[in-house]
DNA sequence: TTCTGAACGGAACGTACTGTATCGTAATAG
DNA sequence: CTATTACGATACAGTACGTTCCGTTCAGAA
């Protein structure tokens, strides 16, 4: 994901891998610390130790330096408990755990606007996106296999549907989620809003 | 919601409420085309035919000027249809209909991620955001008292449970949600996830 | 009517940042 | 060794922020 070449086996100085991971972190922290707006590459070149052009030639901006570090924040986790409530229980549990030891809070939504008028930026964002995702899809897919899910239900929504309400509640209201909240969010996606009795 | 005072009644020449409405419309208008971040208060004075120092004097940054401007965008209309599929349906497939029409989608990630670093800018979300949402919470209340909801289920979660998907696939996954996925997802809220058979 | 004071658009200003270019030095391959 | 790429530090032209200033306009008070 290097979004600058990175030339080959030539003559040349190599480039410093010291360097790139510390420009990375530097990201990671900055955004961390003054968020997505007030970020600026000056500011991760004097945090990293590195000279302005050294972030340039890897990066063309701000917004793919932003991409690639957001690309190395946590995501959902594998999990197979052998149930779908299993899964779904432990895998937000444990993004729930890593959420606020890291800067998803500001970087996530800030890529999203960004991208609402930087078509480009879907090409970078998309595959990194289902990535994250593929945990779960892959345990909607179990559960499907094991006969748990309804027929008719489409996978893809079904983890949206998951996934929806702690983003609302942790990107657009600003709420604490505790990792305890987790058992109450699936079990009323599993079982449902509307009342037996009808 | 004014950001800095706008003077009673003294001596002097009053506000221009034109002004006032041309910089409203210039934010939207900027935000819609250029997005949140490369919005400028510069962009915004020149669009609106006002000076900076004439923005300046009501907001004191970008950002007041561009809460007050979202605080004009579309949000959930009441809809009473007498149940509580009705009124959900109704109520995001009109939101889904402004959508499109709306910088929504660049406008509310931003301030989302806004917020993150900055605790006062929660003060002037909040209510808004809460206001916003006051129909669907309404339509929820109702069902409740007409026993079509779960006794156990929380009336917040819930909504956040009907807004979580829609949320996620406009705003984080960049996708167009046509206003005749409402169903769906609906659908699947109301029913949930699991299989009969269980 | 004049006087006072707030607001107006346009412009100037110091500061900060962007992205590019340059320099002397460093690290490689051939 | 030469040629080449990369390094950090710095300079540069351009842009935008937020503040200040100026001449003009708009209001209330006297």
């Amino acid at each position: 994901m290097r979004s600058r070449a990175d030339g080959g086996a030539t003559a040349g100085r190599p480039r410093s891998e010291e360097a790139h991971q510390a420009i990375l972190k530097a990201t990671l922290d900055l955004l961390s610390e003054v968020g997505f707006s007030a970020l600026t590459v000056e500011g991760v070149a004097h945090r990293a130790g590195v000279g302005k052009a050294t972030i340039y030639r890897r990066w063309a901006s701000k917004l793919p330096l932003v991409v690639e570090a957001f690309g190395e924040l946590p995501a959902f986790e594998d999990v197979d408990s052998g149930s779908l409530e299993g899964d779904l229980k432990s895998m937000l549990r444990r993004y729930l755990e890593n959420f606020l030891a890291t800067p998803l809070a500001a970087a996530y939504p800030s890529l999203a606007a960004e991208r609402a008028h930087n078509p480009d930026l879907s090409e970078l964002l998309d595959p990194m996106l289902k990535r994250r995702r593929r945990p779960l899809a892959r345990a909607f897919e179990r559960a499907r296999d094991r006969g748990e899910l309804r027929p008719d239900v489409d996978i893809d929504l079904a983890a949206d549907l998951v996934v929806g309400p702690i983003a609302v509640r942790l990107f657009f209201r600003g709420m604490r989620v505790h990792p305890d909240m987790v058992d109450a969010m699936v079990n009323l996606a599993l079982s449902g809003l509307v009342s037996r009795r009808s």
